[in-house]
RNA sequence: GCCUGGGUGGCGGAAUGGCAGACGCGGUGGUCUCAAAAACCAUUGGGCUAAUCACCCGUGUGGGUUCGACUCCCACCCCAGGCACCA
């Protein structure tokens, strides 16, 4: 890439031809000379403050595209401008390597999933060096190699001591024709299975859970973190916090045997308007309540829930549906007795699984009640107006004073109120006050051959379930094998992994054959980084001191109610079992945007990847960064259509002209040329004012509007080299120039390197501090006051930075275009807003 | 559906209560060239106009607050992320 820069009309004498701007030479050279020299790796026991910037770790798929480019680019940006801020930064990167999509490979290509997922690893690690960033490679970890999920599964034991761990009944995706457990995202959106198109249904297994519930309030607290509002407050909603009561109801079975039916409700000042009950469809008292000639009609709606996702279920503008069981619930309160029915609102892992209806005060009840018939009663009753339950249209929320409640009634709708009827139910042994949590426990089971074992053992002796032994891990996962259509994981075919000894009386045992979800894995990466190599347990706990907790996180939101939420659970525990001396393992969070394309996230398994290799061959990766970033601030991603690339050209062009700029200075002969001092102060006040919006910029990550800083910044300085042939020979414009290098250098790392080394540094650039911003030199002599009649723009007028609002006045009523706005007309009010504006009311 | 964001020229975007469209892409005209490319210079929201004067319109839609609204408030429409087994 040949760069001209201005026309040849220079009087300068030059001592040397210009060097040519040549990336894909000066790239390579100093990625290589950084790994010499350690530039990129953040030593233990460096004396600077330390700064642990991690980014999230990527799965490897297998190429790295544009997306990932994207995120680790201004993630770098960051770490590098933490740097030039004086700490020593640590940078690491790794491998998030269990999952899915090895398992497809396998099945689709014949390739072993750890083969796979090694050769990825290999590729990326490549591509990853190509973008010049400051990773730490000493620091490496990939979560599919045993020196590191030897440890997951230290850390599920641990957990299991702690009584964190349990085992309970849980539904699966089941296909039929493939007897095998499928994904969530291997169900199409009609419910049939992504290989044969045969309709998906649920199927309940035994399964392991940890019991985060426990942990929902601390969650709850985001105690001294820096996280985004929406972030905090997305979480919030997850856990979904709700105070109410429990109540127990005796339900009748047909055969006369009573059975206790729990409800959770948030309204117990509601429960004099109970008309009937509603259970979810897996509700265990399904079937005794059901009397014999409902069997078959709730039979087969009990099947078809079986197909239906949580999302159709929770839908609030469908239609309601439901059976009726054939049995009552008797209210304490009213001795009445009410219908039980199911319905498929009602969701079992929420509340107890059964909901008290309450018609008139609930909009999913009252549509269930008109759909099938059945009363609404009142409790509440607005005080302005009276409204009839047989024409009301929609429910009634928190309005007005109790009614038909016996003793309650007359009390105004208050907290004070509920308060009062929990009392009530508490003292008659009915129930008791309740917090309920929207938040379920974390199954980590997977049906699956490619994650980290679940390091428990069942004895077939009689011993029950029975932990492997800590001095026995790992449990290795067999690297070799055989993908058989059933429903069963790989593992259940290798006698040596499956059978075993129990570890309590030495007879034979069976080995768990489910693996871990990898969110376990990403759950503790971060402490792995302190001390990628420990041998003697998962971390150096001195190193974790020293690095965690996590300064600054960075990665996509569509991690914020899963892996966001797990992390901190799994570091509260370590917490509370003496392990960490921190409760929150990232102190401050930022999530980049997202890029799409076909208006979708860029994402090898949804087929609509962009590859960066043309564009960084064509023009190297100081000028893809560059470009990425310039797309839009880092928080709001983009679009990525055919015409996106085309303004990498602008970019290439900025780079050009920078470099140009500099080597034009490095060849000019300046002995004996003379300076005017105005034109130093013009060029040290378009210096400042840059530093001063650049460093603000990269302090709040708008790299777009830093580097179209900077290039404004370029501009005026070429305009005044054009204008001004010798400057070159002032030390304010070199100073000028390593400005421009240095705010430049966190988003370019080589081109400003090769540039600052020739301006005669020996140094690495990297290495310097950011500019420092000085405002006596920033300031304008005058400023331009906008002036609006009726609030619109009617003059402008230059004056000295120091008026005074008297001074404007006065200027202002007698400027001629201002006098003929007014025609005559008396201002009503004179608005002055200093230095900036003047609004003539009328 | 629910939770959380977002919507500004032909395009990416700037402006967070005070000049809408910075910066860049693309377009148009020019310089250089035998020619083209590259580079450089000028110009570029829409309408009206001989005009680059003046005036009017314009930030998803409809309303409101304010001397003044892309920015704040209310309602709606559209797009994206997440919804618990993709990671």
């Amino acid at each position: 890439m040949d760069t001209q820069i201005r026309p040849e009309e220079k009087t300068e004498k030059v001592k040397a031809e210009r060097p040519t701007y040549r990336p894909n030479e000066i790239e390579p050279k100093w990625q290589q000379k950084w790994q010499e020299m350690g530039a990129n790796h953040a030593p233990d026991d460096d004396p600077r403050p330390k700064f642990y910037n991690l980014m999230m770790f990527p799965y490897p798929s297998g190429d790295l595209h544009i997306g990932h480019w994207y995120n680790f680019v201004g993630g770098d940006v960051r770490g590098r401008m933490m740097r030039m801020k004086g700490y020593n930064v640590m940078q690491p990167i790794g491998f998030d390597a269990f999952g899915l999509p090895a398992e497809n490979a396998a099945i689709k290509r014949g390739i072993q999933p750890r083969k796979w997922t090694l050769s990825n690893i290999e590729r990326m690690r490549v591509q990853l060096r190509t973008m010049g960033n400051n990773w730490d490679w000493e620091r490496e970890v990939a979560s599919c190699n045993p020196e590191y999920y030897k440890w997951t599964e230290w850390f599920f034991l641990k957990l299991y001591e702690k009584g964190l761990a349990y085992r309970a009944k849980a539904a699966v995706n089941w296909c039929p024709q493939d007897q095998t457990v499928l994904a969530n995202e291997q169900v199409l959106a009609d419910g049939t299975c992504e290989r044969c198109g045969t309709l998906v249904i649920k199927r309940e297994l035994e399964q392991w859970f940890f019991r985060i519930t426990k942990y929902a309030d601390r969650l709850l607290e985001h105690k001294g973190i820096n996280w985004p509002e929406k972030t905090k407050l997305m979480q919030r909603n997850w856990i979904g916090r709700s105070e109410g009561a429990r109540i127990v109801f005796k339900a009748t079975a047909p055969d006369g045997q009573e059975y206790d039916m729990p409800i959770f409700t948030t309204r117990p000042d509601t429960v004099y308007g109970i008309t009937f009950f509603v259970i979810a469809p897996e509700h265990p008292l399904v079937e005794k309540l059901t009397t014999p000639e409902k069997k078959a009609e709730v039979e087969a709606y009990v099947n078809l829930a079986k197909g239906e996702t949580e999302i159709e279920r929770t839908n609030a503008e469908r239609e309601k549906s439901g059976v009726f069981l054939g049995s009552y619930v008797t209210s304490p309160f009213t001795g009445e007795k009410v219908p039980v029915w199911i319905s498929d609102y009602v969701l079992m892992g929420y509340g107890t699984g059964a909901i008290m209806a309450v018609p008139a005060h609930d909009q999913r009840d009252f549509e269930f009640a008109r759909k099938f018939d059945l009363p609404v009663i009142l409790t509440y009753m607005p005080n302005d107006q009276e409204i009839n339950a047989d024409t009301m249209t929609e429910s009634l929320v928190h309005e007005g004073h109790v009614v038909n409640s016996e003793q309650f009634n007359g009390l105004p709708d208050s907290p004070e109120t509920v308060k009062k009827f929990i009392d009530f139910i508490e003292q008659q042994g009915w129930g008791k006050a309740e917090v309920n949590y929207r938040l379920r426990d974390w199954l980590i089971s997977r049906q699956r051959y490619w994650g980290t074992p679940i390091p428990m053992i069942y004895c077939q002796n009689g011993c029950g379930i029975q932990p492997v032994p800590e001095e026995q891990l790992p449990v290795i996962l067999p690297a070799e094998v055989e993908f058989k259509p059933t429903g069963e994981s790989p593992l259940n075919y290798i006698p040596e992994f499956v059978n075993t000894t129990c570890p309590k009386c030495g007879g034979p045992a069976r080995r768990e054959t489910d693996t871990m979800d990898t969110f376990m894995c990403s759950s503790w990466y971060f402490l792995r980084y302190c001390s990628a190599t420990y041998d003697k347990g998962p971390f150096d706990p001195e190193l974790v001191k020293k690095w965690m907790p996590v300064d600054q996180y960075i990665g996509g939101a569509e991690h914020t109610t899963m892996h966001l939420l797990y992390a901190r659970f799994f570091t509260m525990a370590l917490y509370d079992m003496g392990l960490l001396n921190f409760e929150e393992p990232f102190i401050n969070l930022f999530h980049q945007g997202t890029i799409l394309r076909d208006s979708r996230k860029m994402s090898k398994s949804k087929g609509n990847v962009v590859a960066p290799d043309i564009l960084v061959g064509q023009y190297g990766a100081d000028t893809v960064r560059a470009f990425l970033m310039f797309l839009g601030p880092f928080d709001k991603g983009g679009n990525w259509n055919d015409g996106t690339e085309q303004q990498v050209g602008g970019i290439a062009r900025f780079l050009g002209r920078v470099w140009g700029l500099v080597t034009d200075t490095v060849i000019v002969d300046t002995t004996g040329m003379n300076v005017d001092p105005k034109i130093e102060a013009n060029v040290q006040r378009l210096q400042h004012k840059t530093i001063g919006r650049v460093t603000e910029d990269l302090e709040v990550w708008q790299f777009n509007t830093a580097l179209s800083g900077l290039m404004e910044y370029n501009n005026g300085l070429l305009k005044i080299v054009a204008e001004t042939p010798g400057i070159q020979a002032s030390p304010v414009w070199r100073e000028a120039l390593e400005t421009m290098l240095s705010l430049l250098s966190p988003l370019c790392p080589h081109i400003t390197e090769e540039l600052w080394q020739m301006l005669g540094h020996t140094t690495s650039i990297h290495n310097q501090a950011m500019p420092q911003y000085n405002p006596e030199l920033a300031a304008d002599p005058t400023v331009t006051v906008v002036v609006q009649i009726n609030g619109k723009v009617r003059d402008r007028m230059e004056v000295p930075a120091n008026v005074t609002e008297e001074e404007v006045r006065q200027a202002v009523l007698s400027s001629p275009k201002v006098e003929q706005a007014l025609n005559g007309a008396t201002p009503k009010k004179f608005i002055y807003i200093e230095g900036k504006l003047v609004n003539i009311v009328l």
